[in-house]
DNA sequence: TCCACCTCCCAAAACGTTTCGGATCATTTG
DNA sequence: CAAATGATCCGAAACGTTTTGGGAGGTGGA
């Protein structure tokens, strides 16, 4: 617990000159900066990073805000890869990490910008957060700067990092239409989400491109979930059996439909090819493992937190934005229709 | 950015009277009171938590150290789960959680002890850590309250939380054996790890609680790691034909032994029982789905910070650990012998 | 000799809180 | 009526830093 006033006195100095040596200013003789180095050590003396904060008025401090870090997330990964990613990104320019957790109960009491704002924290970034999720708006309005995972706001000080999500879709669709099927059904999460908007829009392209019909009745709603998917899935796949191929917005909820197949005495992927999103690790496990269009989650994360960096330490970069690239992962739940 | 001064000013009266009544203390009119609380409002103004951490000595934030927060943590969602339950307990008793990110090239240059300081965290959960660990011996030394998860450590400021893992071995055991299993193998993680230690003990217990002999070549080294448990198995069924069951101390290790009996053509579980620990997302998803000692991951978080505030709050617990039982989950890798 | 200009150092203010030790005035008690 | 008590309020110090605006003392040039 030593302070800079212990080594001032100890290296018979003045605070400022302590100040000003161990943060390597140029205006100390280099003799009483060794000296005061020396004492410091001596002394076990470690800076105290609130006092810092609070002269300086920079926390070196980053929130992370996800909607929901509960159990329900530990299925997909998701939320954890991007953490790690982040974590990595802003540890390597020195910043710490503060986890604001929001269950929807706190937030009445004390909103999102008041956390922030009381922890002094530099910038932002938000995870698994839904267009119309009131936080977002708080969080434009404060002028806290932000960048957002997998929603497309850009602003003076906001900026977000997503993949490709249309391509993606294409890239899924097009290889079903190139294995031969024709008639291809898609599950969708909740239509709040970005991704799901665009990963239908690319449903719907790679299908018009094909010149094959887009038919509003082969779009499931699975909101995210498996259970969801899985009834969805079984109620159309039970009376629509010329559909031979499925698109999933996500790879739980091509889980989902997995279970519908069974249930259904359906062959995968004999009888039904399915292609999922996100390529979560459970993919790699399930019999058949599932083809599927895998993003590079921690690359998100780490994307984020340097963007969000760069934003804070001033580096004009003209683009606030990230997009990632995702790729088709060949598995075994896809084949040519019978 | 209204200041406690500002709400003075505006309001008429000194700051330490704003600071009293928004602080709830009994020596202030009611009127006023209202009358701060009103110009609070109207300034929009929030507490600035870095200014009271100072003179408070106290930062109401705790440390969250894992030694691998990095994407290899993705299989068992362990980490994430317990991670959960920290956040959850921290919150419900206002503790915010910074994030230590502890790669070993960061700890070269700026110790454990000293980033707890820097950022004047009150307390810190240390989770992933190996027994022989350099991180242990500092935070002991350091007297900042910690609480370990899965490392047996108590002392007056250190606590831990673990589940009963001899015990859990036990039954996992003792399933198999009551199953008919004679020749039960076990496949352990690194030694250096406190639950593969209690795992293995609750394995040798049982075993001779039936009578049934301890053959020391039966314990593979599988180093919690899927490939290396997949390539010990291996080599280890190839020659050993009489063994009918396996008991592995990681659900991951489970996975690698599952692949090792396809790759030998052993059929699970009418040629080979296989029994896991932990109750991993994937264990529900493999084919067969594996049998296992399951651990309520994230209560052993919610537990850790639990313990942790209790201890910073000073109550006097008598009790600095918390060690939560675990429970057999039937699933479809197990059966009788032939 | 005088002035300008380095080099090295320092005192004091500032950041936004909390809290200790009174101060003021009105009311009750002896 | 004097003294004690109680209810409200406030000034100032403290927490550990950074930073501003100099101040010595020395050197070199005119």
């Amino acid at each position: 617990m030593a302070t800079i006033k212990d080594i001032a006195k100890a290296a018979g100095v003045s605070v400022t000159t302590v100040s000003r040596a161990l943060n390597g200013y140029g205006d100390v003789n280099e003799k009483t900066r060794k000296h005061i180095e020396e004492t410091a050590k001596k002394l076990n003396y470690s800076p105290n990073a609130v006092a810092r904060s609070l002269v300086m008025n920079k926390s070196r401090t980053i929130g992370l805000l996800v909607s929901e870090l509960n159990r329900s997330g530990a299925k997909d990964m998701f939320t954890y890869e991007v953490m790690c990613g982040i974590n990595d990104a802003a540890s390597d320019v020195g910043y710490d990490l503060i986890l604001f957790s929001t269950n929807t109960v706190k937030q009445k009491q004390k909103s999102y910008t008041q956390l922030c704002r009381e922890r002094q924290v530099e910038g932002v970034i938000m995870q698994g957060i839904k267009k119309d999720d009131p936080y977002i708006k708080e969080v434009i309005d404060s002028n806290i700067p932000c960048v957002f995972v997998d929603v497309e706001l850009e602003g003076d000080n906001v900026g977000f990092v997503t993949t490709d999500n249309v391509f993606g879709a294409q890239m899924a669709v097009k290889h079903l239409i190139n294995l031969g099927h024709r008639h291809i059904a898609m599950v969708n999460g909740h239509d709040k989400a970005e991704v799901s908007q665009k990963r239908l829009k690319g449903y719907m392209k790679e299908l018009q491109e094909a010149e094959l019909p887009v038919k509003e009745d082969y779009v499931l709603n699975g909101g995210f979930l498996e259970s969801k998917a899985e009834s969805a899935a079984y109620n159309f796949l039970k009376t629509n059996r010329q559909v031979t191929a499925v698109f999933c917005a996500s790879d739980l909820m091509a889980l989902g439909v997995m279970r519908a197949a069974r249930r259904l005495e359906l062959n995968i992927p004999e009888d039904l090819s399915i292609v999922g999103f996100d390529d979560i690790v459970l993919s790699q496990y399930t019999s058949p493992p599932l083809t599927t269009i895998g993003q590079d989650k921690y690359q998100m994360g780490y994307e984020a937190a340097k963007l969000l960096t760069s934003m804070l330490t001033g580096k004009k970069s003209p683009h606030k934005k990230a997009v990632l690239d995702n790729q088709l992962l060949l598995r075994e739940t896809t084949a040519p229709p019978k």
